[in-house]
DNA sequence: AATCAAGTTGAGAATGAGTCACGTTTCATG
DNA sequence: CATGAAACGTGACTCATTCTCAACTTGATT
């Protein structure tokens, strides 16, 4: 997969930057993750991750989430739960989420229109955006049913 | 303050209607709740309560906050720290939040065109709407000097 | 290829927000 | 004002996440 390779050199480039290891357990997990569904969890990645591959840590896979989020390849998110849930954020454009309190679905939405008022909102208030998200919490029609 | 008077006789009557108990420790929340600045968090208030009254237990705080959220009295959101935040919601319209990532400061907004939206978007993935939330994370220009 | 400093890892302890269990207390109704 | 269900306080517990630290890699340099 081609994005898979351009997340690789990604990473590799910035751990050269900034004087970091390329480790085989960064590669491993950064390939779990391409093979993996999008919001995914830590814990659910981890074990998904040990089913394979013995001797990665828990403590590295969060440990790698957190750089993977910070060098733009993941999106770390709240989709409501106790735990954090990630996506992969590379080279694609921004989108919201749909959120389904009943089972869980998540349907993810891109909206200009908002998008666009977003940034005039934060030119009004003086501010710089940085990132942003906004979540639906809702329940699927097909629940009526019942 | 009108509001405060209101928003016991809302505690009240739900109480009331489900064989619920009105303890001075759900009223003593409510009051200090009133009289905190919003945005707070569980651990704040508990200890401001702490300051003040003895004998209300944190899990009190706790049961109490997700009392007056089911109400509709607190809203419970999540400002993208790992702990909950509260702020009342009582007799006012919806807004969103712009958080500063620097030095934390939240401005609350209200946008029509963004609601509207929000409900088309619904509409067209066949959910209905129970609840949403938008953040802004940015940076103050007033961050900019230096 | 061997060396070595510095970054990274695994294991498990520690943390911190939030919840639970349970014995005791309190409210609201008769 | 007695009764019994609801609430309370305490402190133990859970669960996601972070930390500590000794042992192990990495990669730049001999």
């Amino acid at each position: 997969m081609l994005d898979f390779k351009a997340a690789v050199n990604k990473l590799r480039s910035y751990l050269k930057e900034n004087n970091l290891r390329f480790t085989t357990e960064r590669l491993t997990i950064l390939e779990e993750i391409f093979n993996y569904p999008s919001h995914f969890d830590a814990e659910q990645l981890f074990i998904h991750i040990r089913n394979k591959h013995d001797n990665i840590s828990r403590a590295t896979v969060y440990r790698t989430l957190d750089l993977l989020s910070q060098i733009g390849i993941l999106k770390k998110e709240n989709l409501g739960h106790n735990y954090a849930s990630y996506e992969l954020d590379f080279n694609l454009p921004h989108h919201d989420h749909l959120i389904c309190l009943e089972c869980g679905k998540v349907v993810e939405f891109a909206d200009p229109v908002i998008e666009k008022r977003q940034r005039e909102i934060c030119e009004k208030n003086g501010m710089e955006m940085i990132r942003h998200q906004l979540q639906i919490f809702g329940r699927c029609r097909e629940h009526d049913k019942k």
